[in-house]
DNA sequence: GCCTGTGTTGTTATAACATTACATTACCTA
DNA sequence: TAGGTAATGTAATGTTATAACAACACAGGC
């Protein structure tokens, strides 16, 4: 049975069930929603399932072509897409980089922390404080459509590690 | 005389003080601070004040080109970072651009309201928000280092302009 | 004035990230 | 099983960024 969803992944964690569960929702998601789960994508969501880390688009590839999935950067780049795009992934933008979705909800608007040190990424809820964007924004007359909220630092355990 | 810093770029304004006033703290502050405010970081500067859109690196180096003030990468990438570092730039990770400061005060820490339709790039303070980032953050044993918040939409005037 | 260290710029090359375009294949459905 | 749509394979290219080293400029001490 798929355990509640704890959002945290800088604590320790039944690992293979985020890795196991990942798919399993993913799967399930794309079966309800008529979207197809290739083995290219599904590859790639395994690959950024197994850590919680920011991987480069490249060294996706790399692992790909391990498994002789594909071997061109469009390949790689059209699966992010489609992960990204259906929220079982998610862009860092100040590292180029993409990350497994933690708690694919139907819709959900993560903040990211992005630990510095061994680049694992932990999603929170960006509400409240979207809000308070929001409201910041509309004070200057912008009318916000996205909202990116990137915050670098360490993580618990490298911050014990020191 | 320097008027009351308006920090609002979308709100009609004198853009020609902008820029002057721009370049004077500049100035200024390398004066100083010991630093030096050469050619070619003097002109990049300058081209950024221009407008207060986002320009790519690129962008810049080919203006740069025109001047005769370096032709190659690393000489706006160099310059790009002393801006950036000392306060007079940003960069917008989202777009990787580059815009100038628009209030370059001490130590402030804006989030970015960027324009799809037209580029331009508005700073308002992190504060109060950044306290509440640091707070969801900290409840996830997270110790932040820097926050980034980057906000897309649309500007007043693109509005109006539909 | 000249040496010397430090910081800046010039230049070449290359790394890292991402997309266009088009041919081919797989899948669905009529 | 034919035809349409979605996905993949592949080559080429575009875009953003850095490494490495040579050359030059400026400042302070001799
Ligand atoms: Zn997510
Ligand atoms: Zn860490
Ligand atoms: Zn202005
Ligand atoms: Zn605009």
């Amino acid at each position: 049975m798929p355990q509640p969803p704890d959002p945290n992944i800088f604590q320790k964690h039944n690992h293979r069930s985020c890795r196991s569960s990942g798919m399993k929702e993913a799967r399930a998601f794309c079966k309800a929603q008529g979207l197809r789960l290739t083995p290219v994508r599904a590859r790639v969501l395994e690959i950024l399932l197994e850590s919680h880390k920011a991987l480069g688009a490249y060294d996706i590839l790399a692992r790909l072509k391990e498994d002789n999935l594909g071997s061109q950067p469009p390949v790689v780049y059209r699966a992010l897409e489609f992960l990204v795009g259906n929220g079982f992934a998610h862009k860092l933008e100040r590292l180029n980089a993409f990350a497994a979705c933690c708690q694919p909800d139907a819709a959900h608007e993560p903040m990211f922390l992005i630990c510095q040190n061994c680049r694992k990424v932990a999603e929170t809820p960006l509400q409240p404080i979207g809000r308070e964007i929001d409201r910041a924004a509309a004070d200057l007359g912008f009318a916000v459509v996205s909202r990116m909220v990137e915050v670098t630092g360490t993580c618990p355990t490298c911050q014990a590690g020191t």
